[in-house]
RNA sequence: GGUGCUAUCGUCUAGUGGCCUAGGACAACGGCCUCUCACGCCGUAAACCCCGGUUCGAGUCCGGGUAGCACUACCA
């Protein structure tokens, strides 16, 4: 019978969630969601020094804000910043879940599959300078201070006298262990390269890592492992830490997945690459309380989540066929295991704003128009509708990447300029402009407040739609009587509007801008442009 | 150093022995559209790491090199 499919995501928190980690978490619950199954969250804040304020509500508000869906174990509670746990398997911190690591450790050393260890940190540091290579294993655990080479009642009383020890794993030397991979298929290393590996430390009675993982991976019925690539070599590790509990006929599939590596040169991405190539390495923007630090994050960006998981999803998978854009419903029906890339992808930011870009044209006006309000009015105030920023944001919209740079490209809307780009000016700005701007100023005086405004669909000669203002009527034809020439004049009424040689088209910001302030900016540029 | 993983355009990738004259996307470049800047559309350039082997036939399978990455903590 095939068993109910849960994985986890399981992050330290030691800082904000980097987006390789995101990355990981969107596989698993790809995964579980595609199969039915549960998809967890759990905490390994086994290492207290490395704990860092704030990180695990902005982890768990990173995921909400991905739409990456918690079904047991510590959440955010929906609409709310609020923690909750669910499920039955709890507590779902590991610096709760004490007293139940206590227990299996007790098992290993009891079955002599572990034992106790009471060399310093500095010892061992010391072991390595004079010996290179050193590493604590069936060579040369026999050599050191522990319950392998201590009589019974010499360990009993260094304990009892407070003296700080660690407990090890006990790995049986010249075995080849096999780790079967849903990415890589079979991984074979030998016993002999492993080293008695730390289970669990008594200075602040934590587990590490991997016995903390091991048993909580257990004991909440988990029935896949996907992490990352970087746990690949203590994957034999944990087969022989199941192995020595008994475990082995319920241990977990393993599937590790390829790294995320840096966009240029070698290495595996990281925050600095962020800051020295000026993108976010994180979902969200992070204050770290720990180090005082601001990292920006890609909903500050401007990024929309959607595209956030679409960029991730396609950096190390792949469907079938050419399809790009994929929704999550999409990415759930279609995700596999085995389209996972085997090799680390490098970083490719530049993609990451083309999604971006498609998914923000697909977002109605007035989505989009919601979205730029708060980044509107910090920049002006507003006097104009919703529905007014809306028209003017449609205007725009395909020409942007994010919703933070409409504002450069909807400003004059706002604001009349107050100065002319020199550039525009030079290239469109003619001698006869000045006297061309006064003509129309008197012809445009003549259209009516309600003539202003009109405009009906008309064909080009392509056949293609285009919108026929009533402005075209009385302008072209005096600019073909005169033979001024539409592109030196609409340039510099551009300039006027504008000030300077771009945005949509003019009779759109005509009609946006009303007679009166059309007008009005046009009598200012007069007075204002000297060449 | 040791161990493991990986290897197709600059980047992400398709490719599971003949459909490959190696496909798509991003980026780049060029053109079209046009009152401007963009968008869009069309097009161009661009890759199977190397050497052997298996086979009638290899990007695809095998071996060896090489390179990149990861791990090698009382971190995760």
């Amino acid at each position: 019978m095939e068993r109910r499919v849960r994985v986890r995501f399981a992050p330290s928190p030691t800082g904000a969630l980097h987006i390789g980690g995101v990355r990981t978490a969107l596989y698993n619950y790809l995964f579980a969601r595609q199969h039915g199954g549960d998809m967890l969250l759990r905490i390994e804040d086994t290492d207290s020094t490395r704990f860092v304020p704030g990180a695990e509500e902005y982890i768990l508000e990173a995921l909400d804000w991905l739409g990456i869906g918690i079904d047991e174990g510590l959440r955010m509670k929906k609409g709310t910043k609020e923690i909750e746990a669910v499920g039955n398997h709890g507590p779902y911190r590991q610096s709760e879940r004490r007293e139940i690591y206590h227990q299996y450790v007790k098992q290993l050393l009891d079955s002599g599959h572990a034992y106790i260890a009471f060399d310093t940190p500095e010892e061992l540091d010391a072991k390595r300078a004079e010996i290179p290579n050193f590493q604590y294993d069936a060579r040369s655990r026999m050599q050191m201070r522990n319950s392998l080479t201590l009589p019974a009642d010499e360990v009993q009383r260094l304990i009892e006298n407070g003296e700080k020890y660690v407990v090890r794993f006990k790995v049986e030397p010249d075995e080849d262990v096999h780790v079967h991979d849903l990415i890589r298929g079979e991984v074979v290393i030998n016993s002999n390269i492993l080293d008695d590996k730390v289970l669990y430390k008594s200075a602040d009675d934590l587990p590490t890592y991997h016995l903390a993982n091991i048993v909580d991976d257990h004991l909440m019925e988990i029935s896949h492992v996907i992490r990352g690539e970087e746990w690949l070599p203590s994957a034999p590790l944990h087969v022989l830490l199941y192995r020595a509990f008994g475990w082995e006929e319920t241990m977990p599939e393993f599937a590790h997945l390829p790294l995320l590596l840096k966009p240029d040169g070698n290495g595996k991405l990281s925050k600095r690459d962020g800051d020295r190539l000026g993108f976010p390495v994180f979902p969200l923007e992070f204050h770290n309380q720990k180090d005082g630090t601001i990292s920006s994050g890609y909903r500050e960006s401007g990024y929309l989540p959607e595209a956030v998981i679409n960029f991730l999803a396609l950096l190390g998978w792949h469907g079938t066929g050419d399809q790009e854009m994929y929704s999550m419903d999409e990415l759930i029906k279609e995700f596999s295991l085995d389209r996972v890339s085997k090799s680390g992808a490098k970083f490719d930011y530049e993609k990451g704003k083309w999604f971006n870009h498609q998914y923000l044209q697909l977002k109605s006006d007035e989505e989009i128009a919601e979205l730029f309000m708060p980044i509107l009015e910090s920049n002006v105030k507003c006097q104009k509708s919703k529905a007014e920023v809306a028209k003017i944001v449609g205007l725009v919209k395909d020409r942007v990447n994010f919703v933070p740079e409409l504002w450069e490209q909807v400003n004059f809307f706002f604001v009349a300029p107050t100065e002319y780009d020199e550039k525009s000016l030079k290239k469109r700005w003619k001698e006869d402009s000045p006297k061309h701007m006064q003509e129309l100023l008197a012809l445009l005086g003549t259209v009516s407040e309600e003539e202003w405004h009109l405009y009906h669909e008309d064909k080009n000669e392509n056949g293609e739609n285009i919108m026929r203002w009533h402005l075209d009527d009385v302008v072209m034809p005096w600019i073909a009587e005169h033979e001024y020439g539409v592109g030196i004049v609409m340039n510099a009424f551009r300039i006027c509007l504008v000030g300077a040689a771009r945005g949509p088209h003019i009779w759109n910001i005509t009609d946006i801008l009303g007679k009166e302030e059309t007008l009005c900016r046009v009598r200012t540029a007069l007075e204002k442009i000297q060449l």
